[in-house]
Formats: C-alpha cells, sequence, structure tokens
DNA sequence: GAAAGTAATTAAAGAACTTTAATAAGTTGG
DNA sequence: CCAACTTATTAAAGTTCTTTAATTACTTTC
C-alpha cells in the first residue's frame, strides 16, 4: 500500500520547488509576492531565498517600484546557474536545443541525423556539448519510438538503437539527469503547456508522418502511454470494412483523382475524430499544418458531425508539429532541471 | 496559477487523512505499525489517535498479540462513527445500500424503481433512510446518465431528472455529503478498487446495456469524463463502412441465422478491442458477463489481434456487472466518509 | 526638508512535528 | 519466581514552520 501523501520531513525541498516554480513563471518575484502565491509564510520564504542566493540558485536584480514605502527586493532565478539539452533524434537531422536555468534557449543547432548511422554518433554529439557547457545538467531526448523508463524498446527501421538504454548509459558516462521521450508524447505535452489552457483538459495530437501516422494523448492532464506503450498506433484503426485507418490515408497503388482522393482523407480523418470523441471526448484534436489545412478541417468538423453528436465534438486545431515537438522537449527538459534544484 | 502543494497548515488533516486510510485498510492495526506504514513518527500518532478516539472516530478494541515485549494497544475505526448510503438507480429498481464507517454494508434493500415516475419519490425514498439513520452523512447516486458536479445534465427516456442538482438538492434538504456518479464510471471504478491491482492501469468497462452500449474508461488510475461529459458513447464508433458499433452489434430488422448474428458482435467487439487498443492500449478491458461469455471472449481475443499486434492487446475479463457497479458506488461513499472525518 | 504614512525586513514568540532518551509493561528461561 | 531481555508508551529536547511584534527604509505632503 502505497500513500503518496507529503511527509513534513520533505517540506524543505518542497518549498523551494514552490519558489522555483513561482520565479519560473513570473521571472521576477518578491519575497511578499511569493509568500501570497505560494501561501507559505514570508518568514520562511525569506529565509529559503537567502540560503538559494548563498547557493546561487537565484540573484539578486535590485529593488522594486515603490507603492509607498520601502522598495522591495527582487529576485530571479540565476540563468547560469546549470543548463540543459534537448535533443530531437529524426531520421535526417538532430536538433539541439541548449537552455539556460531560466528556460530560455541560449544555443541551437541542426547537426546531421544519426538514427542510421547508430548510438556512437550520437554519443559523439552530446560528448561536445557536454565538454563545451559544464554545468549542463539534464537532458532530454525525443525520438520516434516506444520508450520506457529511459530505454527505448521499439524503433522502426533504426534497428541500432532498439533495446538501447539511454538513461543508463548517458546518466553514467556524463553524469547528467537524463530523460527519453517519445516524440508525439513529447508534442502533446509542447501544446498543452504552450496552450496554457486548464491543465486538466484531454487532448489528441494527430500526426500522419512519414513512419506511418500516430497520436499523442493527454487525458485529465497526463500523457497516455498504455500498457504496452502502444498508445497512440492510430494507424491500425480498423474504420472501414476492409480497411484501417492507415491503408484509407494511404496513397492507393492505382492513380486517382486528387478530388476523390482528398474525400477520402477527410472521412478517414472525420472517423478518427468520431473515435475520440466517442472514447475519450476531448476538448482538443490538434493536426500539423503538413497534413491538414484549415479548410481540410472544416471539412473534417462537418464529416465528423455525421457520425457523432456535433455538440461534443472536440476544437480543432491546425499546428506548427515541429513547434511544439521542440517546445515539449524544452518544457521536459527545464522541469527536469526546476526539479534537481541544488547542485 | 494555482500550485497543489501541501501547506504546513493541513498537516493536522493530512495525518489523520492517513490514519484513516491504513486503518481502513488494515482494519485493525497499532501504533507502531501506523507509524511504520505512514512515515509519521510515532509519537505524532499516538497523539492523534488519542484525540481521533476522544472524538469517537476510533476505538481501542484491546491489546495485540506480544512478540516478546510489552503487548501493543489495537486500534480501529469505530463503525458507528458515521453511516453512508450508496443508491443505485435502474429503470426497473433502487438499489440502497448502507455502510458504515468501516466499509461494512449493513443493510441494502431493492425498492422499486424511480427514474419513471420523478425525483419526489428518490426524495421519499432517501428520506426514510434518513430518519431511519441519524447518523447517516454521506449519500452517493448513481445513476444512466451524463453528470457533472452533482448535476444530472443529460439522462435519456427519464425526463423528469434532467438538468436536476441533485447535490444541492440533498445538500442543502438532509445536511448529507451528496455526490453523483455516472453508472459506467462508477462500476469501472469498482472493478478498479476490487482489483488490487496497480493503481495507475487504464481500464475500459463495457456494457451493451438496455439504453444502448456505452463504457467506463479509466486512464492512470482516473476516471475519464470527457470534455462534455461524453466520453464511453462508443455506439457511436464508425467501425464499418455504413454502420456504427450499435448498429452493427444490434439486432437486425431481416431474421438472420443464429450463427451469422454471434459473428457480426463478436467482430464489433473486436474492432472495438482494437480501437482502445490503438488509443489508449489499456492494461485490461472487461464484459459483463450479461453480453459476453468466456468462450465468446476467446473469439474476442482471436479477432482483435487481426486487427492490432497480439502483444498490445489487453486482457479480456468477464464481470458480473451489477456486483461491481454497486461496490463502485459503496467506494465512492466510503471515500467520501474518510475524507470527512470528524463531525 | 522634516513629520507622517506606508511597506519591507528582521526579530521574537508560539505551534507542531521529529528525534532521542527514559520509563513502564510483558516474556522467557533457569 | 526473578533476572535478563523485548517492546510499547511517555517525556524531554530539538527543528522548522507560522504568527505577531518591532524595526528599518522609503514616499509623500505641507
Amino acid at each position: 500500500m502505497k500513500l503518496p501523501f507529503v511527509q513534513p520531513k520533505m517540506m524543505g525541498e518542497m518549498i523551494r520547488r514552490q519558489i522555483r516554480a513561482v520565479l519560473y513563471h513570473d521571472s521576477v518575484s518578491t519575497t511578499a509576492e511569493l509568500a501570497q502565491k505560494t501561501g507559505i509564510s514570508f518568514p520562511t520564504i525569506s529565509k529559503t531565498l537567502d540560503e538559494m542566493n548563498d547557493q546561487g540558485e537565484v540573484v539578486l536584480t535590485g529593488l522594486g517600484a515603490s507603492s509607498g514605502g520601502r522598495r522591495p527586493k527582487q529576485y530571479r532565478l540565476n540563468a547560469d546557474h546549470m543548463a540543459g539539452l534537448a535533443v530531437a533524434l529524426e531520421k535526417d537531422y538532430s536538433s539541439y536545443a541548449l537552455l539556460n536555468y531560466v528556460g530560455e534557449v541560449i544555443g541551437r543547432e541542426k547537426l546531421p541525423g544519426v538514427l542510421h548511422d547508430g548510438p556512437e554518433r550520437l554519443t559523439e554529439q552530446i560528448g561536445t556539448f557536454v565538454q563545451r557547457y559544464p554545468h549542463l545538467r539534464a537532458l532530454t531526448l525525443g525520438v520516434p519510438g516506444a520508450v520506457n523508463n529511459g530505454r527505448v524498446f521499439h524503433i522502426p527501421d533504426y534497428e541500432k538503437f532498439k533495446n538501447l538504454d539511454f538513461k543508463g548509459l548517458y546518466e553514467e558516462r556524463f553524469s547528467l539527469q537524463v530523460q527519453v521521450e517519445n516524440d508525439m508524447n513529447a508534442t502533446v505535452l509542447g501544446y498543452h503547456d504552450r496552450s496554457g489552457d486548464d491543465p486538466n483538459r484531454s487532448l489528441v495530437y494527430l500526426y500522419l508522418g512519414q513512419n506511418g501516422p500516430g497520436a499523442g494523448i493527454m487525458v485529465n492532464g497526463d500523457v497516455v502511454r498504455g500498457s504496452s506503450f502502444f498508445s497512440g498506433e492510430v494507424s491500425f484503426l480498423p474504420l472501414y470494412d476492409s480497411h484501417n485507418f492507415s491503408q484509407a490515408v494511404q496513397e492507393p497503388p492505382s492513380a486517382q483523382d486528387g478530388t476523390e482522393r482528398r474525400e477520402k482523407l477527410i472521412d478517414a480523418m472525420s472517423r478518427l475524430v468520431a473515435v475520440f470523441t466517442a472514447t475519450l471526448n476531448p476538448h482538443t484534436v490538434l493536426f500539423c499544418s503538413t497534413d491538414m489545412t484549415e479548410r481540410d478541417l472544416a471539412d473534417v468538423r462537418k464529416g465528423s458531425a455525421c457520425y457523432v453528436p456535433a455538440d461534443n465534438l472536440p476544437s480543432l486545431l491546425v499546428r506548427d508539429w515541429e513547434e511544439d515537438y521542440f517546445h515539449g522537449l524544452n518544457q521536459l527538459t527545464i522541469r527536469t532541471m526546476l526539479s534537481l534544484g541544488i547542485d
């Protein structure tokens, strides 16, 4: 029996986390503001802030504007306290984003893809970053495959990465906090964070990628991974008498009228939206701008209303997939840094 | 910005909750056991337990067996501290279960259904319980309809209950803590609790009821309600070129061979399992014993393997729906009682 | 430009939990 | 049945937070 309650023993760390969270969110804050937002008394905030200042985690940036009395000290997170690296591993490129402790991208690099070459190339690339940035502490890898606790265990077409324990490997080698996430999961998470909406929404992010369609799903604010990390493999959905989603979306072998092809795609998408509505009933379904236009979406909206009552349909949005993906990876990296705290 | 952290101010109540939770789970416990299981120091447990004893929430039941030293005092929850009422509202009956503070069913009654008559009859029935059991503090209603925060807002065929705010009505009238839950949601929750498995599993509970098929869904241990409380309305799933799930399962108008009919049902079910596998990838899908036999299930298992890779399929189980439903309602009631604590 | 007002910080007192020590209550074996 | 050993309970001391009060540092106004 596990009890997920907070023990008073970890109060200290909890307090620091709350301070970090507010400081990250508001960029700069005063003792009074922190006390108000966290609900912690100001003497405790003041004391903790002093300690964090001594340890270099926060810095005093000056005094705020007065509202008729003594001017308050303003603190912010120390951007140089540590750095994090967010890496998207794609077929054609590896995208590296270097982040400071306040979440700013302080460096971005696109290097050649490593998925075909093998893990050695990746280790090499990461090695140069570790060397260049001595206060690197967190590493996030986004991969187009199924991941369980830092280990890639299903990654079609890239056999060399199969069953590779990234987390074990790089935590040992580089003494970094490492996490690995599936690309679509990172993408929904990225949208979820950027949207700023109620964090308990349910979302589905759809992508008709090169490796076949896939979806990232969040329910009640958590990423859905599934019992065998198979969630979101929508290509298998049996939506027609004798075709699944993937087959319906695919270019048919025989040359075909463009209009007819588009109609088929729209219907498949409409059915997909209907499937999610009749199961999860999510707030929003996201599509990639490479897959769908606003006009397509209007038709999908109309189409799915034929399958389920229109009142229950999610809002449909077109998004830039890469932006949300990178943002998701960055976000994961920042969260790790903020949870690490002191060195 | 809301921070869901625990404030030290509510430590006292948190401690009591943990004690209650362990005491509920283990029935009877000693100071040392409670300290060990909760991680709270034994002087604090001891002090809190004394207070709870004075307030009548726990009782001393005697001394435990010695393991070579002084015999420990044993405490348990006071069964008579308060009572709760769990009600299932079905078309043909209303099932009432009266629960004591340790979660035992101390009374069960099946009264005539009230859904056709209207809320007055229900109020009457509940009224008699309130009168008979003065320490009734919690009421849970299970209804075959969509519910939002104690208010029924979509209940096909039972117009008289539409838009009825049960929670507001009965909390005011009877000064009880009231909650209302959709029947299938209560059912998955019931199975989830009874199974005793990892609480973070994902589950789908399927029921081909009188009011059309529906499903209760849990993901990562939470019930999925959906943006418009439409989740689990699987009858609308577009699984065939020109039929949805409901139409495929329904008795066709033209007389038909029994074998053929069964085959159709099995295929529809297989597709349904495939749909959930390719979206949520749940650990388990539950079926009602009134809908499916073990033999049917074996065929569904085989059938769904045609649509998705067999490794990712959930385990399929046949369950007694009513048992899980009632258990879920009881569980909800008990949780409310335990969260209420003192009077 | 000092007096009065306002707000931030520091200091002191109080509350609640933990850790450690002391005491009380049982068991067991000769 | 009593000495030696175990274990539960009670008591005391130590932490860490909150609450309240005192002090300090500004603004504003006459």
